[in-house]
DNA sequence: CAAGCATATACTCCTTGGGTTATATATGAG
DNA sequence: CTCATATATAACCCAAGGAGTATATGCTTG
């Protein structure tokens, strides 16, 4: 799983870190939550953990998993260049009509190879 | 494609966006710049074409795209319910190690059949 | 120590999706 | 009309990953 994009790409591992805001839960309560076989809920968890979306401690036999706030906030940070982008949207549309108003109708540009 | 998350999992298509951030370009540009074959690229666009990221207007041969901005919204909205707890984070920390400190180190829990 | 529960791992099967090659479509130039 | 350019689509191949089944590991209790 090389990022942190593939990783909530997939629907039941978005459902356990929504699932882990607020309460740490064991494999267990997630499996019956997700209705998913154990297995799975395992293998899915593996790959949270090792992107770092959630860490477990050890109770005896269960291992109790809570959400880890890094790889969320990378994301984050990668929306933050579209941000700027979608809040200017409306004024960026109005500004580019204006400049298809005033241009005579682009009509011929091969421009390649001039 | 079944949802914005796994749009945005590819890296590819992650690049067109952040190419098309400010600018509208062609296909043919953003051939050039991902250094991908042209109908790679057309596939992606494709891909983030149905998932409503981008828009095309036709100039002559030439596809122009530009960024739209639902669907990153979509992902923005999801985050959302992640901000709260991450700005939490410490002072969750904080009280959980509080807990742990007072609590005589949990020995026996079967829990499950009492 | 044996038994039972909770979780992890190995392995197989099958689907999905990205790249590639070839071809289709449409537009403008001469 | 013919040719070149720009983009889209189709068909195929291949690798990756998710589900499922079976098994291993580890801890607790009697």
């Amino acid at each position: 799983m090389t990022s942190v994009f593939e990783v909530i790409a997939e629907p039941n591992r978005r459902a356990i870190l929504s699932l882990l805001v607020g309460t740490e839960q064991s494999v267990g309560e997630i499996e019956r939550h997700l209705r998913l076989p154990q297995p799975a809920v395992s293998k899915h968890l593996r790959v949270l953990r090792d992107a770092g979306f959630v860490e477990a401690t050890v109770d005896a036999q269960r291992r109790v998993y809570r959400l880890t706030p890094k790889p969320l906030e990378e994301v984050d940070a990668w929306l933050e260049q579209f941000r700027q982008f979608w809040s200017a949207h409306i004024d960026a549309l109005e500004r580019h009509l204006d400049r298809m108003d005033r241009s005579p109708r682009t009509k011929k540009r091969p421009r390649r190879k001039p």
